[in-house]
DNA sequence: CTGTTAGCGCGTTCAA
DNA sequence: TTGAACGCGCTAACAG
């Protein structure tokens, strides 16, 4: 029973079974090859079982990508993100790929650096690699970023990231009431000085979302806005480690951070320089990863299912592609605050 | 000069512009639009310009799906990682896409565990995707997947793992003189009962590499190994956290940590627990991530370029993809040590 | 229930 | 330097 070589063979190359050489091993036509492949119900037990005895014997493998070309799908989408490296970014893709997973998609992962040409390149090339879907991450959707996005048919979400514009759908927490919440708890300690420290107030998260909760809690405990209390930096820890004597500077007492890194490093930049927290100085973070707990004090924090924001995004795109009703275009998933010991 | 609907617009489908559509446009044949596109020099100056022109004017993306099945290329290579969000391996996964940018490869993240199961099934649909390269990080290959590896034609490296039978490329240090000069320096302080620490015993780069160097340690200086010695434990801080008590119990006065979350757990539950680190008990770890400076005291460990092994690896992989000669299958990269406050 | 026939969009000979 | 034609492996009508 030996069966002849296909074409591919001949020359030695990737030795490659095709779905042609399953239906003449099991003299059905390729049709009916493909129909068992794919699940397709109108193919007799029998003729089945056969097939799919000749797919086990001779290991076949359908080939995605000729499958990708007739069918017009790839069950893959692309992930474009800031950094893999960064924990906050990998725990949403950790959540992506487990759901992509379960719904047998695969993901494209690309880093961006968050900036902008990178992006606009790396959504070329996934648009030419014809993915079914894209989740993207990041801070700042510049306006040719935007445009492109809206000239693609293909379906897009954001992450853990928020368009102001709100045109794009999207996966978050309510940023604004979460960071109020966890300034107006500091107030609470009867700080009248609260640092603001944040990445870069050119993305909208910061400028328009945590500083706006920052602002409503200031306001609503009657504490006027101090704009020498706004610390813009980077996301790094150092960048946090150094700020100490300008804060100090500036008289505040406590701190609220948009990072964990950067916020373990404002405390840690307190403590080597002497003060004490929380009694002299408290801080408080926002994402509530794994070093908040791995630090002294442990870091009091936003809490943010950042997991789920990541499943929950790639559960949205499987709709989207899918061409489901949405009946909302950003969703938020709840947020929380859990006091440890950087604050009193 | 209106130029007519590819079918695919008349079906309303992705709007999608081929290689048709340019060919026409530009009154040239498609197999020309290929060449320019393709960089193929036999292109007259004067209608490659033309080409190009239209290529730009119509917004041309060349479908890398079709171009995958004919030229049996996709430029996107299968990374398969035990987890994303664990700091160690995304670290590496950063450089490899780095590199595979550079080259112009995209890749498929895919997350196993650790888990042969996992591992053996997605490695399946990475073939069916027919990537053109495979980076394999885990720490344990069971014999099915060193099974499929073989069959597979599809190359194959190892990222910052081991290969205990040496019969796949790999990339990584040398964790046995890494670890002895590790162990020995806690020797140096005088030390007789050092812990050793790990992940499952049952992955080589622990059982094989890891004790290895221990015991070389110990025996170079004439101390006898004790079993009791080892604790065998999974990768979380947590599980490190609440190990003290048995450390205690055997009377160990330093550890060798093979993870640096473990390590963090270890020392913090020491301290917590009110022993002072350095002075009653010594703690060095082994990958030299972000959190051996963050915890406080600072952890001295054994350091190893992450980002390189995984750049490292992804260029290697290119050129075996390319089919280059390679003089060595296992590439050592250089690994260090650094002395923080975790040890005298 | 099964087979035939077209493409999917592009790379690649082989002639011209 | 260019074009015609075939094939990559598979899905999807359309017949039967």
């Amino acid at each position: 029973m030996k069966r002849e070589l296909s074409k591919g063979e001949l020359v030695m190359d990737k030795q490659t079974i095709t779905i042609y050489d399953v239906a003449r091993e099991a003299a059905v036509s390729m049709a009916t090859v493909s129909r068992v492949v794919n699940g397709n119900p109108n193919v007799k037990p029998a003729t089945r079982k056969k097939v799919l005895e000749v797919i086990d014997r001779l290991d076949y493998r359908p080939n995605a990508v000729a499958r990708g070309l007739a069918s017009k799908k790839t069950t893959t989408v692309g992930v474009i993100i800031p950094d893999v490296s960064n924990v906050y970014f990998s725990s949403l893709a950790r959540g992506i790929d487990d759901v992509a997973t379960m719904y047998k998609y695969n993901i494209i992962l690309a880093n961006s650096d968050n900036n902008s040409q990178k992006e606009i390149q790396v959504l070329n090339t996934l648009l030419a690699k014809q993915v079914d879907g894209i989740i993207y991450m990041g801070n700042k959707i510049s306006d040719e970023l935007r445009t492109q996005f809206d000239r693609s048919k293909t379906p897009i979400i954001l992450a853990g990231s928020v368009d102001p514009k709100n045109e794009i759908g999207s996966v978050h927490i309510d940023y604004v009431a979460a960071v109020e919440e966890a300034v107006s708890d500091l107030i609470t300690h009867d700080n009248k000085k609260i640092a603001f420290v944040s990445g870069p107030l050119d993305e909208a998260i910061n400028s328009e979302y945590r500083l706006k909760g920052y602002k409503n809690a200031l306001a609503k405990h009657n504490i006027s806005f101090d704009e020498d209390l706004v610390f813009e930096t980077d996301y790094s820890y150092r960048a946090g480690e150094i700020l100490w004597p300008a804060i100090v500077s500036v008289g505040a007492t406590a701190a609220f951070v948009g990072d964990d890194e950067l916020a373990a490093g404002v405390m840690n930049g307190a403590q080597d320089a002497g003060a004490n927290v929380p009694n002299e100085f408290e801080v408080v973070t926002s994402n509530n990863s794994k070093i908040t707990e791995i630090v002294r004090p442990k870091l009091s924090s936003i809490t943010q299912p950042l997991y789920d924001i990541g499943a929950v995004s790639m559960r949205f795109l499987t709709k989207l592609m899918n061409k489901e009703e949405v009946t909302e275009k950003v969703v938020e998933l709840p947020y929380g605050f859990i006091k440890r010991s950087s604050t009193k």
